[in-house]
DNA sequence: CTGAAAGCGCTTACAG
DNA sequence: CTGAAAGCGCTTACAG
């Protein structure tokens, strides 16, 4: 049936070991015997079994990448594809594959961590969310298992992570709206329990302070919106209050489409009425009408870059106790559109 | 380190064999011993190790989702990212794993799906794309190796795939414009090596015809567009001709944000001086402006389903020379919108 | 530079 | 209902 090492080791009259070694291309075998072998493995269509590879070897060359609870929904959005893709990119010139794992539930995507893990299926793990279960966090350390947080963890300390600076997204998007001259602007779209969108918003709040503007709470709309809690009903007391905003800054580019289409269904012109700019520069910001003013991430460098430290994590995790711990920061840039001109 | 079981076995004064068929709840033991050992085994918090048991079970419970060359830029495409949900939401509740798998060239994707099959690393693979290339098709099929394909593929015998019927899809919507009263229909967005485009063309040609109603050839526009080749231009073209459409069919959403985009640009008015249409109503078809009519394609249930299908092919596969082949058909609804009212 | 042997952690006939 | 043994296809010290 299956061609394995053995078939080959007899066909060439050598040891298994040997052809093992030559597959793995180790420098002790002479060049002879390795061509002859390899030549005989091409002819007979020889292909090494990875499952048996791992099980000696203890590793699986396999990495998982974890898309926490409640995030599965969110794949809908081309942030995920995008670093899913940036991972890839690397993985597969590593020779590491990518399973994913989405779940529910907690206790689903716990099952699905023990999986990769303790079924040793996977070498390590990305999580593509910053929204790390606190348990499942602590176990991973206390085992010592690679892995790496896409997204600042709330305990940020002695973890891997990659992200955006998302303080700095807020601060610099609300910068380049007072630059324009806008002081009334609103910050739609935060959730407490979500760090990038804290992070954004204390951007937001600190350039409104360093420019000598007061925060105006009516101005801060967090983004746990539900049927009786709509965007609408937000905007529509926006517009009711004493102050009316000029600009209004969202958390990602999702929520400004819905920003828009509200304003612009009750003939409230963007931007010539109100600014809006989005965050996270999806691709159809660029077809919008009016076209989106947004933040590119940078996604796809996010994922390349959450592989390559956690591939650095793993070659480390082989000495035994060294603990190496990196945080990196990807940078970002305004892409400025008609929305806000 | 890890605990084995032969670690449960010792612990339980039982051989491995008794805690191996613990494990896979075999019925031929007793409760007090599948209880006795149960509690040992969390006691000491004991996971099996999937390696191992794909070794010898030579079934590793994974199963590959293949994203065929050049179709990794088009994983930024929401459809896909319905797809891969689909597939995992059943394929977790059958303890399957899903690998990823995209490639920039043919080479690299060569390379996956061999390790994917003759590494022993998957059971079965979906092909996200009915783009399968020929010579990897024919090879999975020589060897008999369980695999589903998402699309119609081109030689469509003897293969198991899922797919929305695009003929008529493509039929259905140009009737829905003939109905509204509109005969200069173009038609925007095929590609001869799409056999969706294709498939949507003709069901929008045989509308044409069974309405008595001549194909322009004018309004037959491809979608293989690049820098000289352009959406505008086309456009542009279209509007100088002697007969002005009123309707436009696009092959996909996006294309049709490009299409309106222009066509805003230009002071021609949507759907006022012309009615647009999109395909597989990605999520901000419903924020766009016009709101934006499109075919739900329920890319979400085609996942699932060609998971389901590859399931059924798996278990097949075990009856040796058995040979099974299905296609599922997903049914597809058109969304009205702003764009075409 | 090459080989014999043990082992990775399971499963599964076979036997009782 | 349970166990001893062989085997899945590799890798890797150890020895020469």
């Amino acid at each position: 049936m299956r061609v394995t090492i053995n078939d080959i080791a007899k066909a060439a009259q050598v040891s298994a070991s040997t052809v093992s070694r030559v597959i793995a291309d180790s420098p002790k075998i002479s060049m002879e015997t390795k061509e002859r072998i390899l030549k005989i493995m091409s002819d007979l269509h020889y292909h090494p079994h990875f499952i048996a590879r791992s099980l000696s070897s203890k590793k699986s060359q396999i990495i998982g990448v974890v898309i926490p609870t409640k995030a599965d929904i969110a794949l809908q959005h081309p942030f995920f594809s995008e670093v899913l893709r940036g991972i890839c990119s690397v993985a597969y010139k590593k020779s590491y594959n990518i399973l994913i794992s989405f779940s529910d539930d907690l206790d689903s995507e716990k099952k699905n961590i023990d999986h990769f893990i303790k079924g040793g299926i996977s070498d390590g793990i990305i999580f593509l969310s910053s929204n790390i279960n606190e348990s499942i966090r602590s176990e991973l350390i206390d085992m010592q298992f690679p892995f790496v947080v896409i997204g600042r963890p709330k305990n940020e300390n002695k973890l891997n992570w990659v992200d955006n600076d998302n303080y700095q997204i807020g601060f610099e998007l609300t910068e380049y709206f007072i630059k324009k001259g806008h002081r009334n602007i609103v910050f739609l779209g935060f959730s407490p329990s979500y760090n990038v969108t804290l992070d954004r918003l204390n951007g937001y709040k600190n350039a409104l302070e360093s420019n000598g503007i007061d925060i105006n709470p009516d101005f801060l709309i967090d983004g746990e919106f539900d049927n009786s809690n709509t965007i609408s009903n937000h905007l529509k007391k926006l517009f009711l209050g004493k102050i009316r905003p000029t600009a209004i800054i969202t958390s990602d580019d999702f929520l400004a489409f819905e920003v828009i289409k509200y304003l612009l269904d009750s003939d409230i012109k963007v931007p010539q009425d109100i600014a809006v700019s989005g965050i996270n520069n999806v691709p159809v910001s660029e077809f919008f009408s009016p076209t989106l003013t947004s933040v590119d991430v940078n996604a796809y460098l996010l994922g390349l870059k959450a592989f390559e430290l956690l591939d650095k994590v793993i070659e480390n995790s082989f000495q035994k106790n060294y603990k190496y711990f990196e945080r990196i920061i990807v940078p970002s840039d305004i892409i400025e559109r008609d929305s806000t001109k």
